[in-house]
DNA sequence: TTTATCTTTGACCATCTGGTTAAACTATAT
DNA sequence: ATATAGTTTAACCAGATGGTCAAAGATAAA
């Protein structure tokens, strides 16, 4: 199925999810999706009646990928070590494939925090911890993982996925200025980052 | 001194950075910084003729204040486990102070990769892992930290400090959702951080 | 006081941008 | 074949946006 054999509808959320991940909300022009979805403008409001609209179902999209990768690693019946290895290696290996993202959403959060505000009202705290601790009561009490610094044990985790590829093009050159490369630095961050946790919490 | 006394210049000069941090190059609109200066949009190009200029000028001098932070710790006579924690002691607590300073810088690094580029091509990371080097080259092998490994570790104390403000969205929305509060957790990481990062490490 | 230089302003402009409209085209059902 | 509904286009519009300009004020030197 080659480009122009793609549905029209489908052709023009291809076309946004490009610039919208290239140049952002402000930056988008429709002109510019139109244009490299081979259409009129007009007709990109027949199909997505306002910038809004289009941005919104590209969004979702887009923040749903990234989201759902934290879910699944909850079900499988791995050790908590195992499943920050799994995490680790599954996500990055996505970000690999989507470097873009995260500057994408860091960015969007911020010119409309309530959009993920309310997404995260949605979510049971109290029972994904549950769900956490009955699984992994003995490892979490012996690493020293609780209830209350399971924040900062996340967002370190997840950092250690997304800054990399939040921070890029300051990565990227300062290896280029070192004779390395980014795509090797990514490769071994899998394990880095893994061991690096592993190592923090055994202690 | 008040705001009106202040020079037209430098009245210029604040507003623009508070709107570009706040709306980004892109979202930033010059009648409203003209607005916030208490000025006309005339005298707002008289003094920074373009858009472009004004937006340069509020950039170097952001980057500047971003960077300069990872300089002065290594003429420190400390040793790298105190200079770990002084770092991400002092970092975290500009951050505190400049909140959005993270997103702003990480999105124009992805609107304008090459200016990064050109800056970190004048760093001479030779020079700077010799002096690393030469203060702790007991700890260094001891912790196992090489040239080619630096990346890794400088990324990951990076991330630690600039990626809770990056997602910063996120994280005070769990965290009001679980009934603590952001800059509690804020605080807490200047410690959490340290402690996490010399565990790794030592092993 | 006059002159020259630096500031500041209101009015204006060309261009860009998101969005609309009416008409033409296409496919499908009757 | 014809009516109907869905699709696509060219032309157009109103408002926003970055930027300009000529003239008026302010300041200080001569």
């Amino acid at each position: 199925m080659t480009e122009t054999d793609k549905q029209t509808e489908e052709r023009i959320f291809d076309a946004a999810t490009e610039v919208f991940i290239e140049k952002g909300m402000d930056g988008a022009r429709m002109q510019d999706i139109a244009d490299r979805a081979g259409i009129n403008k007009a007709l990109l409001h027949y199909y997505y009646r306002t910038k809004d609209h289009l941005f919104n179902a590209v969004y979702e999209m887009i923040a749903g990928q990234m989201f759902k990768k934290f879910g699944p690693v909850l079900d499988e019946n791995l050790t908590l070590e195992q499943k920050i290895r799994f995490f680790l290696r599954e996500h990055i290996t996505f970000l690999q494939k989507n470097p873009k993202l995260p500057s994408f959403i860091l960015n969007e959060i911020h010119r409309n925090p309530d959009r993920i505000r309310k997404l995260i009202q949605r979510i049971d705290i109290n029972k994904l911890w549950n769900t956490l601790e009955s699984q992994h009561r003995e490892e979490l009490k012996r690493y020293n993982i609780t209830k209350e610094n399971l924040p900062q044990f996340m967002t370190t985790i997840a950092g250690m996925s997304v800054f990399p590829f939040a921070a890029k093009p300051i990565i990227a050159s300062i290896m280029e200025k070192m004779g390395y490369n980014f795509d090797d630095y990514i490769e071994h961050r899998k394990e880095y980052a893994a061991d690096f946790i592993i190592n923090a919490i055994i202690k």
